[in-house]
DNA sequence: ATCGTTGTCGATAACGTTTTCCATGGTTAG
DNA sequence: CTAACCATGGAAAACGTTATCGACAACGAT
């Protein structure tokens, strides 16, 4: 009886004087185990403690009760999806595994693809990427969605959220300030939500009438290192624009950042809006106007439209668009 | 060949034309097989992009080389040191699973213990505590390494970072700007980090001859909520403190909170001092004054312990201290 | 020739579950 | 009184690996 080892259902069965089958039944709940053995079984199972080895269950059942979210790396937006994600995980008998793959660069292409095909139907059951570097289709088997997915087409079930219109909200905004030279830092051009907010960017300026000034659209990259370098070059160049919309808000605080290097104050000398409304953009200084998308209940839907169809749940619409609206803070101000 | 259920070492040793044994040895590398045949094995597998089913290993091996990490809540602290263990995880060989109780009051303690012996030995080969809720021994056979840790006494292999003499530095930098009516804001009073950042703050005082005044010191908590009330009671109390140190920088940035809406500013009314320096607290206005501890940096010692623990490497002293720093920055300034 | 050696390789028993299917004994219906 | 049935329980195969151990051939030394 030495505890030296797990205690397994063999040995809650030898205890129990019964077999490992009818162990196994009482543990699922399967019909045809009399009520006095149920609770006999159950009693030794309290006894010793038993707890069922997940392993031998998923060598068995297929099935591994894990799901990987995947990130590039841990910025303020996966960050804060993954807390969505965590709190949707509780209580639904998976456990999340999280990969970051800390920023590298220097990996061409897809390490999400080997990733997925080396854990897939072995350790996970699912996974849901989180802003994509390819285009991937899904392993078969192994469901997987997608939030801010890559650009480029894919059938990939989807989380995101109206892009378009968060960037046409945003610059509009700009425009009924008075700004009329509005630059725009980019994001990540492998993204469609990079490319969306381009255009919604591109689209209010043209509703307004204004042409877009080539000189005025730059690489943010969501990195803040290429953003402020960006910023910096945006701000001296000739004829400065008055106002920045960063396609998020790791680049809008970068810009604001350059901005007050260079000597100039935001919101009084250059207006700055941004895109996640992550937490960082209440807290920094000044307080950012900032698009705000739904980022924790982007991890929600995620997880939850995984977890149905891992389960082969009536899933519903395989693409979900959650909405975005502005925020203003203290970030933009009427040009004088 | 229909490709619909996995591809497993049969499959290829069939078409290797050798035995399952065969492909295990040069799978895992063992002696015995000639260069020949470790060849056309090896085309084999790449050929029928075979991968081994590390659940059926780890039933195997009794390894999952899975680690669990346990966070209360992904609040900033637990956000930084799981970027850290993210970091280290990479290229170890081990996947990392995340569970966060999300901030949950209700459960009265040990959430840690229940997830730890559901899954210890069966999911996960060991796990990294995060400000345990409890002071709980390792499960046998399961490492488990605390992060600030639990106060009260146990042999759990730790890492933490020296709160005593940090809670001194920010307390003798508001002594040498001339402060006298310190108060502190406490931490989690279960946690032996909060207790020591008490003892420093009381230290400090006494060093300096100034009696500790019951009424200046308040339960924070390291909650955001717990910690504006408890700023604001201070804050509109009789005789008002002109400097607070608080446990971390959550309660500190509350703190800030808390007093601008009293119409007061900070460092110009109430100098703030934090402890922890997240990134916020660089972000947030002002930049906070606060106490460096190396988040990530222990993250990474925590994860590279528990490795060396799992794999019954040689691991140095199974208690680090890292150093603390004070980091000055604009949420303090001298007493007029 | 005989005998150990060395180098390859394969059969097989685990690892801890779940499920299918069969056996048993008792009960009810005809 | 027999036939059919139901409720309960167990034997055993399977899931995909790895480690042990024995088989066998080739070979050099005696």
């Amino acid at each position: 009886m030495q505890p030296s080892s797990r205690v397994t259902i063999r040995d809650v069965a030898a205890r129990a004087g019964v077999s490992v089958a009818t162990v196994s039944k009482v543990i699922n709940e399967r019909y045809g185990v009399s009520a006095a053995t149920l609770a006999r079984v159950r009693a030794v199972i309290e006894e010793l403690g038993y707890e069922a080895s997940l392993v031998a269950q998923s060598l068995r059942n297929h099935r591994t009760n894990v799901i990987g979210i995947l990130v590039a790396d841990l910025e303020p937006f996966s960050t804060e999806l993954l807390k969505g994600a965590a709190d949707a995980i509780r209580g639904s008998g998976f456990e999340l595994v999280v990969y970051s793959a800390g920023g590298r660069t220097g990996d061409p292409v897809g390490w999400e693809k080997r990733y997925l095909s080396r854990l897939s139907g072995t350790l996970v059951d699912g996974a849901v990427l989180v802003t994509p570097a390819v285009s991937l289709e899904a392993v078969p088997g192994t469901p997987v969605v997608a939030v801010d997915p890559h650009t480029g087409p894919s059938h990939l079930p989807t989380i995101d959220s109206d892009n378009l219109r968060g960037a046409q909200l945003a610059t509009e905004h700009l425009l009924e300030l008075g700004h009329r030279r509005i630059a725009f830092l980019s994001g990540r051009p492998d993204l469609q939500s990079a490319e969306l907010r381009k255009t919604g960017y591109l689209r209010a300026l043209a509703a307004a009438g204004i042409a877009a000034d080539e000189a005025l659209i730059r690489i943010g990259a969501y990195d803040p290192e290429v953003s402020a370098a960006s910023a910096h070059a945006l701000l001296t160049g000739p004829d400065r624009p008055t106002a920045v919309f960063a396609a998020n808000d790791i680049s809008a605080i970068a810009t604001v950042g350059a901005a007050r290097e260079l000597g100039l104050t935001v919101p009084g000398d250059l207006s700055v809006v941004g895109f996640d409304n992550v937490p960082e953009s209440a807290l920094c200084s000044p307080p950012l106007t900032t698009v705000d998308q739904p980022i924790r209940e982007m991890g929600h839907r995620a997880i939850r439209m995984l977890i149905a169809l891992i389960n082969g749940d009536e899933v519903g619409p395989t693409h979900v668009t959650l909405d975005t609206g502005l925020v203003v803070r203290h970030s933009t101000r009427a040009l004088s």
